[in-house]
DNA sequence: ACCGGCATGTAACGGGTTACATGATTTT
DNA sequence: AAAATCATGTAACCCGTTACATGCCGGT
């Protein structure tokens, strides 16, 4: 599913502009499950435009440049029923901390702690995040989305809790087989 | 973290070839964690090669291409602990599936119960298969990623279970008051 | 005075995915 | 007889990330 398709579901939300879009990913609704940067948010919203797919409306800003908001079209919205009737591609995760957790034995204690609190207060963060929002007047397969994240956000939370002496258990043993 | 570096980490777990990384990545222990293909592991081990990093072993065997097993060099070692102390990037999920479902009032019923029915299936056997393995004689940190998974593997199906209902709400209903 | 937020965009670079190419052996 | 598994590799293409370029406004 490419930045374009992605564009064209954010704006199913209502008009915005690129910079409104960008952030709907990296703070917003769409922030679990995809992420996009102004690289090529802006180049998909051009070429929607030019497809015809979407609709542009400058407001004039004093001292910002222009302010661009888009529209889904009727066409636009035809093109994105069509998307949505593929299979979906299987989940794709990538994550380096975990890759990290994995090679642990090959790294500094000190470094693996850090990583470890920073991973942990990265995931404490996006629960309270998900946790904060309102979810008056949110349609139920949206609220669907996002209890999936706060379950996802409040699993890989309770699990760190609950299992960091896996992690430490061996440099533990060798800090008190040291200092005996 | 690239492909090299991830076929490094493989490599920590003992001398591989090519096709067996790829599996590491589709079944093995790598794969709730990170992807890659032939198309990338291929020329990483490569490169690796060229750089010394990894060393290479061709087997012979009669009607196969010949089995080339690539193993760790210090240099290598060195290479890769020094990738270790990096700060991780944050993690990145890619999901159609939850696209899909956000945007789910633009999806023709059936194909939003075939998409949900073959995610949660998706999650079962990844679950099952989590299940499956033997803890024994695996060290505690890679039994931490292991367990990552699990938690994260049950949170899901335990959610999609419980909520499905959220998803067909509007389906159902509409259903209803058609047939009436 | 400086930093963060608002606001848009381009260009190059890098890297991974996909498709292609080959072919024997084992399982269904 | 067909399909899946074992086994390696190349090349092109797509596309996204990163860095660069610009500039005002409001708050600290």
């Amino acid at each position: 599913m490419d930045v374009k398709t992605l564009c064209l579901g954010a704006l199913t939300l209502g008009n915005a502009s690129g910079y409104e879009i960008k952030k709907m990913f990296e703070e917003g609704p769409f922030a679990y499950f995809h992420q996009a940067g102004y690289g090529s948010i802006y180049p998909a919203l051009g070429k929607l435009c030019e497809e015809g797919l979407v609709s542009m409306q400058e407001h004039e800003q004093d001292g910002r440049p222009d302010k661009k908001v888009y529209g889904l079209t009727a066409k636009g919205k035809t093109a994105l029923e069509g998307k949505l009737t593929m299979q979906p591609a299987k989940d794709k995760v990538r994550s380096e901390a975990l890759v990290m957790f994995f090679l642990a034995e090959h790294m500094d204690a000190e470094h693996l702690r850090k990583v470890f609190d920073g991973y942990l207060a990265c995931y404490r963060d996006n629960l309270e995040c998900v946790n904060s929002l309102d979810d008056k007047g949110v349609s139920p397969h949206r609220l669907f989305v996002r209890g999936f994240g706060k379950a996802f956000y409040q699993a890989a939370v309770s699990y760190m809790e609950e299992n960091s002496h896996l992690l430490f258990a061996e440099t533990d043993l060798r800090k008190t087989g040291a200092s005996k």
